[in-house]
DNA sequence: GCGACAG
DNA sequence: ATCTTGTCGC
């Protein structure tokens, strides 16, 4: 199952993107690939401007074991919907598509910037993008959209469940010492343990996975450059 | 009805 | 997310 470019349609209304999220969550497959060998892992992520409606997304792919970049690529397009907490999905991906396509190099895990389950309808971003590429994704958000959990330790490494309605939906993850927790979730073809373990391999030194990190780069850098290119009109 | 609310 | 300067701490 490769990408599905007409998974469905992207110009919908927020009522009939819940639906569709009721819907697609069905699908959504909560354990990895029987052997799953990770030796590429990519970070996606958009940018937006203030006075403008076009959203930079990129996706830069790294090798697993020295995280260094071995590809990316970036793209440019009208946003068509508006941010909604819950529907960022809707949003953002018809722009990391686009990157997507474009990439010839593709990772074997793409670590989203928000969540995966750990969502209203257990349909964030990451499990929306896992189900449209038809890959394993994790899902890394800086805060949380729903959800719970207890305090953990100071230490690297530490973790404490995220519940939300009985359910454990996620990991509050310390990636550094005494520095404020990322929240992981699975995405798609994905477990928590794994994903947490993954998340922690990608962030050795800073907060975030350097996946999220050198994504980010990628699409802030695209934006500066549109809008200089923009100034020489 | 009120508050919360990824990026 | 973006708009913005300086500032606190390792």
């Amino acid at each position: 199952m490769e990408l599905q470019p007409e998974m469905h349609r992207w110009d919908v209304t927020p009522t009939e993107a819940v639906a569709l999220q009721r819907q697609l969550k069905e699908r959504v497959v909560l354990h990895p690939p029987a052997g799953l060998r990770v030796e590429r892992i990519a970070g996606a992520d958009v940018s937006t401007e203030k006075g403008n409606d076009t959203g930079f997304g990129g996706i830069v792919v790294l090798d697993a074991a020295t995280l260094t970049p071995v590809a990316q690529a970036g793209s440019a397009v009208t946003l068509g919907f508006p941010y909604v907490p819950g529907l960022l999905s809707f949003r953002e991906l018809p722009v990391v598509a686009v990157a997507w396509e474009r990439l010839t190099v593709k990772p074997d895990v793409l670590i989203f910037d928000g969540h995966g389950i750990a969502h209203p309808r257990r349909l964030g971003i990451a499990s929306h993008g896992g189900l449209l590429f038809g890959i394993p994704s994790i899902g890394c958000g800086k805060s949380l959209l729903v959800g719970t959990h207890g305090k953990l330790g100071e230490a690297r490494g530490a973790t404490s469940p995220i519940t939300h309605k009985g359910e454990v939906v996620g990991m509050a993850v310390r990636t550094r010492k005494a520095v404020q927790p990322v929240y992981v979730s699975p995405g798609h073809l994905m477990d928590l343990p794994t994903a947490v373990e993954l998340v922690l391999r990608a962030s050795p030194k800073y907060r975030e996975p350097e996946t999220t990190r050198q994504a980010h780069r990628l699409v802030n850098a695209l934006r500066r450059a549109d809008g200089e290119a923009a100034e020489l009109e």
